[in-house]
DNA sequence: TGTTGACTTAGAGTTAGCTCTAAGTATTAG
DNA sequence: CTAATACTTAGAGCTAACTCTAAGTCAACA
């Protein structure tokens, strides 16, 4: 599949999958014989990933760590493991965060109510 | 209190103090005699308050329309509660994601736990 | 008197993550 | 054969939110 069939089933814009390609989130991505770029059913699970881990607030940087993990094979699992259980710490302490917030607007929005139904 | 108090009263860096008023964050900063900053109790209030926007994602130029509304006194109250009561929704949605995402991410640590044992 | 240190400004530089442009090649339709 | 279209690359440009620099003023202290 070409880049813009692929962009289109990704939802990723061509531009930023030859980013990604660029800075090495998107490795060994085939070419035809004309140099075009060949993308497979696997990589679309692999964006996914992608957009899935930057959607949890991850950097690119740090996905490139585990694109990296993950071209060296199976035995950089427990790495990959790890990765993944650090972030979902900083995803858990910043849902609480969130939430704490949240109630301090909730409360700052009760006292508008206040004043403005007096 | 002049810039370097505040901001370590604040936790905000002068320079980014410097930025805020010039984007219009903070407005009327009195100076004194020689031009320097004097910033007030009620400053410290208002830069704790741009913080927990900021932490809940709001972009500053949101922040900034709430600031406009603010100089404009009472009668925009409601205006205020209103832009709160969207960012909440926000924050509510993307706390949603969040926890969905955490979801999946731990499902594969899951995975990685099965096949590691193996 | 001079030098230290805090402040001032305008504007340049930085980082992340794109997003776009220019110049060129290859394939396909008329 | 030519025009349109899709692709390629290197590298420039953009936005948010800072962060820093340079050049200058001013007060205090040895």
């Amino acid at each position: 599949m070409n880049i813009k069939q692929f962009s289109e089933l990704t939802q990723v814009s061509a531009h930023t999958l030859r980013y990604y390609e660029k800075i090495g989130l998107l490795k060994r991505v085939s070419r035809t014989a004309n140099g075009h770029r060949s993308f497979t059913a696997k990589d679309i699970d692999w964006v996914g990933f992608i957009k899935r881990l930057k959607e949890m607030g991850m950097e690119l940087k740090k996905i490139q760590q585990y694109a990296d993990l993950r071209e060296q094979g199976e035995s950089t699992s427990e790495q990959r493991k790890q990765l993944l259980e650090e972030h979902v710490v900083v995803v858990e302490n910043r849902i609480e965060v969130e939430a704490r917030n949240l109630d301090k607007i909730k409360q700052k929005i009760q006292y508008y109510n206040k004043i403005i139904k007096n």
